[in-house]
DNA sequence: AGCACGCCGACT
DNA sequence: GTCGGCGTGCTC
């Protein structure tokens, strides 16, 4: 042998002896990855699923991509103990993850905590026992048996005991002794069956012209790929979400991997939403919401994971869910305030989902009746393309809308339904119609006031007023949870008696409406009168079906339901939400209100809406009203941009939190002095935060405004790096913050 | 997020 | 004298 065999051979010892390095995150509050040692004979890479000893435990992580550093002392590197079998993480998943992690400012691993709900799904249960058909003839067949026997047949796959017993009626004792007997054979099965592909060539419900025209448009921007966002701008009841399944087709169509994701909000993910995409791919889609069980999220992350779950309908935290091959997504009602996430990471998903098919370069199409100012002026400025559909479907039309100026028309006293509204639900019910009552605001009373000293019943360790609830009979705080019975006396001054309800709840229009309509049938939907979803699902029916006559309703009323009957809307307290400095306060009124306005004469009848107002001269009434929806966003965009507010400008809030108010403060300056000075940049604060406390903790915000052209994410982390934090105090920064008061 | 370590109150 | 409360800090 010569010396460059040797020396060739050494070099590879060598090579085989530096073990190779990895990182590794785990999904957990921490801002890297770490540094691991692959074991001989283990290939990794970015995605792969493992567990790694960290601390005294061991933990399941994602090989992460990045170089192991020297930085890093090889003592304390330990060795990868495992590695799953299941699908890696697809490098556009690490990609989003990273961008996320960096945009909001929360620590990567909390970023791919929301990625890994379902963390265990990696393992599951490997102990379940599917039955098939031998062939085989058991000796005796009693009706019982039979029965198992024809479930098993139609079945063509095994299923569980449990299953089978169900479809056929029996027990499950039944299925057993057929297996003793030999007729049917266990087998294990995988308990997260997969999701129906779904058809994408099943013959879509008739489409009007515009309608065929939108369609085609989005088709052939999935076909030939993204110009960027669209808008699918369309009024109530235009039939977009036919529309955007005709472009979940086309891209289920175009790649036979692909995957589709459509967001909707959590409150309009219904089972007859389900139902409909079911009806047009002829598939189960995999719905992804807080109601699923942990059997059936396990499931969903698994199919989407190894790819087979091709068509996902999800709120927000779909976005996170481990797709392979997304190729499409829809942000239905685009301008819902749910999609903000405001707690655990801060995020707003509908601008990640923005940014997460820019950075894999996929078509998303934003459908709203309307659309938030944001996305319209993404679309004035050309960042975003529009389609729209400007007729309502069949032969529905919009309705009418007047302001009742409350100066003129006032409620008798002690009452908050004025003239023209008790004339518009007369006329309504003269003629067989409907009337919705909306109010958003829950219980009898917002506020419960000492008509002696002047006391305001208020939530212990919190700024909150206490809402009278009359039905329950107690004062309830709906911030913190916290309840308790309506007091004799005042607490303050022992006055007896002298506690007063100031201003409407939606129980108290509600007795209103049981004094003035004593013979209609009526019901109240607001989320404290109803118990259940199916409760609030019978109300909603009940109304649908013509059952009830008058309904008094909360927001929750106020999205994705149709009442054919509806043709009378009064809104108590249209002014609701103009107060006070919040910077959307004006626009989510709109929506809100031309939400509801969009529940009358959806059918052929014409609806009547009367908005109750102190302010008739507040542009966002004057829009409303005047159905002026571009000069309303127009006029709001005017003054955002005087302002330097979202869009034109950005905007973070920082907020410390701590149960010790003084070491809080302390903190608080410690952050103003430590502030640098910067050109486009203004801090304001500290200031109380919303709601100042909060379960014995007090909160102090500051809020950053900077010009679009600022790196705020880069400004914010110098000025926090300089501020030692301590322990006791806790610190997130909200990126886009929506709530302000 | 866990989990250990550490420093002060009421118990066998 | 110890058992255990949860504040603080670390995990490659």
């Amino acid at each position: 042998m010569d010396g460059t065999d040797d020396s060739l051979r050494r070099a590879a010892e060598t090579a085989e002896a530096a073990p190779a390095r990895v990182k590794v995150l785990f999904p957990l509050p921490l801002f890297q990855a770490f540094d691991y040692i692959a074991p001989p004979g283990m290939t990794l890479a970015p995605g792969d699923f493992v567990i790694a000893p960290f601390g005294p435990r061991d933990a399941l992580g994602v090989v992460w991509r990045g170089e192991a550093g020297e930085d890093v002392d090889p003592a304390k590197l330990k060795t990868i103990a495992e590695k799953l079998e299941a699908p890696p993480l697809s490098p556009e998943m690490i990609g989003f993850i990273d961008w996320v992690a960096a945009y909001t400012m929360f620590p990567l691993g909390s970023v791919l905590r929301l990625s890994m709900r379902s963390g265990d799904a990696l393992r599951p249960p490997q102990g379940l026992i599917g039955y098939r058909l031998t062939g085989e003839k058991p000796a005796r067949v009693t009706k019982a048996r039979q029965a198992v026997l024809d479930a098993a047949k139609a079945a063509g796959a095994p299923l569980t005991a449990k299953e089978l017993a169900m479809r056929a009626g029996v027990g499950e004792g039944v299925v057993r002794a057929l297996a003793e007997a030999g007729a049917l054979s266990g087998e294990r099965i995988d308990p997260d069956p997969p999701f129906g592909a779904p058809d994408p060539d099943l013959p879509p419900k008739p489409l009007s012209p515009a309608q065929r025209r939108a369609a085609d448009s989005l088709i052939a921007m999935v076909e030939k790929g993204p110009p960027g966002p669209v808008l699918l701008d369309g009024v109530t009841g235009s039939g977009k979400t036919e529309v955007y399944l005709e472009a979940a087709a086309a891209a289920l169509r175009k790649d036979p991997t692909a995957q589709v994701l459509i967001l909707i909000p959590e409150i309009a993910l219904t089972l007859p939403f389900l139902k409909r995409i079911e009806e047009r791919f002829g598939a189960e889609p995999a719905a992804w919401h807080s109601d699923v069980s942990s059997a059936g999220r396990r499931r969903v992350f698994r199919r989407v994971l190894d790819g087979s779950a091709r068509l996902v309908v999800g709120a927000r935290s779909a976005l996170f869910l481990p797709y392979r091959n997304l190729q499409l997504i829809v942000v239905d009602e685009e301008h819902e305030p749910a999609y903000k996430q405001e707690d655990g990471v801060i995020y707003q998903g509908r601008d990640m989902a923005v940014a997460r098919a820019s950075l894999a370069k996929i078509p998303i199409i934003l459908a709203s009746a309307t659309p938030s100012l944001e996305t319209v002026v993404n679309v004035d400025q050309g960042r975003y393309g529009i389609e729209s559909l400007p007729a309502r479907f069949g032969e529905a039309k919009m309705p009418e809308v007047r302001l009742v100026d409350m100066r003129r028309d006032p409620p008798e006293a002690g009452r908050w339904l004025s003239p023209p509204v008790v004339e518009g639900v007369d006329q309504a019910l003269a003629a067989k119609g409907q009337a919705l009552l909306f109010l958003n605001r829950r219980g009898y009373a917002p506020l419960t006031i000492c008509r002696r000293c002047g006391h305001r019943m208020k939530a212990p360790h919190s700024d909150t007023w206490l809402v009278e609830h009359r039905f329950e009979n107690k004062l309830v705080c709906h911030h913190t949870g916290f309840s308790m019975p309506k007091p004799q006396a005042c607490p303050a001054c022992n006055a007896v008696g002298a506690l007063a309800a100031c201003g409407p709840g939606v129980e108290r229009v509600a007795e209103e409406t049981a004094e003035r309509w004593p013979n209609a049938r009526r019901a109240v939907l607001s989320s404290d009168t109803v118990q259940s979803p199916s409760e609030m699902r019978a109300i909603l029916d009940a109304m649908r079906n013509g059952e009830i006559d008058i309904l008094i309703a909360t927001q929750i009323v106020a999205k994705g339901h149709h009442f054919p009957g509806l043709t009378f809307v009064g809104v108590v307290d249209a002014d609701m939400g103009l107060a006070g400095g919040d910077l959307r306060a004006a626009e989510r009124t709109f929506q809100l209100l031309s939400q509801v306005a969009g529940r009358a004469g959806r059918e052929a009848k014409t609806g009547r809406v009367l908005l109750q107002t102190y302010q008739p001269d507040a542009p966002v009434l004057q829009a409303l009203a005047g159905g002026a929806r571009d000069e309303f966003l127009a006029a709001e965009a005017q003054g955002r941009l005087e302002l330097g507010f979202p869009p034109y400008g950005r905007l973070a809030a920082v907020i410390l939190r701590a149960r010790d108010e003084k070491l809080l403060r302390e903190c608080a300056r410690a952050h103003c002095e430590a502030a640098p000075e910067a050109p486009g940049v203004d801090l304001w604060g500290p200031a109380p935060a919303p709601l100042y406390r909060l379960r014995g903790e007090t909160r102090i915000r500051f809020l950053l405004k900077t010009r679009r052209n600022v790196d705020i994410q880069g400004y914010l982390a110098a000025w926090l790096s300089r501020v030692k934090l301590p322990a006791a105090v806790r610190r997130v920064v909200d990126i886009d913050p929506y709530t302000f008061l």
